[in-house]
DNA sequence: ACGTAATCATTTATGCCTAAACTATTTACA
DNA sequence: TGTAAATAGTTTAGGCATAAATGATTACGT
């Protein structure tokens, strides 16, 4: 994690700080009159975020490296695979995981070195390819999703399923929000 | 957002799949008596966390490059220094944003050639630097630092006041369960 | 004191990620 | 049909991130 780095990213803090500002309700009028009152709280929620998730990520990908010797980008690209035995789409994949073609290119590559996945030709479209597992890469998969799942199960621990149940649904708040939002400010990607 | 960035990386999904599998109690009862029932649950919040950090750090990658022509590592690090007028060790800086040495070499040189932070040796230390912030990084933070606000209020728009607070206590006991028990399983970094 | 260990910063090698430019193909439409 | 626009994938240049190795300095134990 990490993204990681994303540019990921993360400053632990500078949190708690950020002097109170005046001009509260006018930030507020301009946000389409949610509830939201004082910004900074939303400021502390996103910083503590991005620990957790850096936190995390940081956890899984050194378990990817020590266990299985690979990387969280290819853990994901094979997860996207592994329940389309048909394979997918460059484009598919990049929208699927949310990064730049030219990523997926390049971690395709990585795994066809591997022998992990393989190129396969769509008959009626010269230009594109459809990436499917091989029975290596199936089987190589299966191993790390059963560790994957133990380490999050882990890092979720100490919460009740409520309150897991209560995050996934804030969260997917937040999410939606974010996807309604998104194309009307900055079309980026 | 990463974050990023990184290492970042996320799926968006393969989530709702995952079959259901057996020996739920023995991986629970390998997990120091939590309440956790059905692990997938824990996995799905995971991937939908990992997708809403991104979605906001896209957010905020995309402000500050075409606002402010920067990036979010150089962001935060200037962040880190806007509350300590004498600067910070390179070393702490590694701390607090949880990323390597290395790393903050890198982004306090890019800084240093823009001419937003300055290194000043330690008269007891002849190891050691101070990264301080100069008039001119000062002065280009507090404009992003606004900037940065808005976007985050935005994006945690759709919740009201308790739910913010919700999540953030939610996600509290997410942290300080990983750094209690980072620390006995890999110790890594 | 002295030598070993720890610490601060940097360098190197590698990989992920983006944005933007490019190639090749397909689609649309006039 | 022929040309312009859109699409699939790759390439390039640059920044962020890590782990591991190195150099310089300081701290420590005996």
């Amino acid at each position: 994690m990490r993204v990681p780095k994303t540019d990921l990213v993360a400053c632990d803090l500078w949190r708690e700080l950020i002097a109170p500002k005046a001009s509260l309700m006018d930030k507020e009028a301009r946000l389409h009159g949610t509830t939201m009152a004082e910004h900074p709280q939303a400021l502390r929620l996103w910083l503590r975020m991005l620990t957790c998730t850096q936190l995390v990520e940081t956890q899984v990908r050194a378990g990817l490296r020590e266990s299985f010797a690979t990387t969280l980008p290819r853990f994901d690209l094979l997860a996207q695979l592994e329940r389309v035995p048909e394979g997918m789409k460059m484009k598919d994949l990049s929208r699927r995981m949310m990064v730049t073609g030219g990523n997926i290119t390049g971690i395709t590559d990585q795994l066809v070195t591997e022998g992990l996945v393989q190129r396969v030709a769509v008959p009626d479209d010269r230009r594109a390819f459809r990436v499917k597992l091989t029975a290596k890469g199936r089987k190589q998969f299966g191993a790390m999703a059963r560790a994957h799942e133990d380490w999050i199960v882990q890092a979720f621990g100490s919460l009740s399923d409520k309150e897991v149940s209560t995050l996934h649904r804030l969260l997917g708040k937040v999410k939606e929000h974010s996807h309604n939002t998104k194309n009307l400010s900055t079309d980026t990607l």
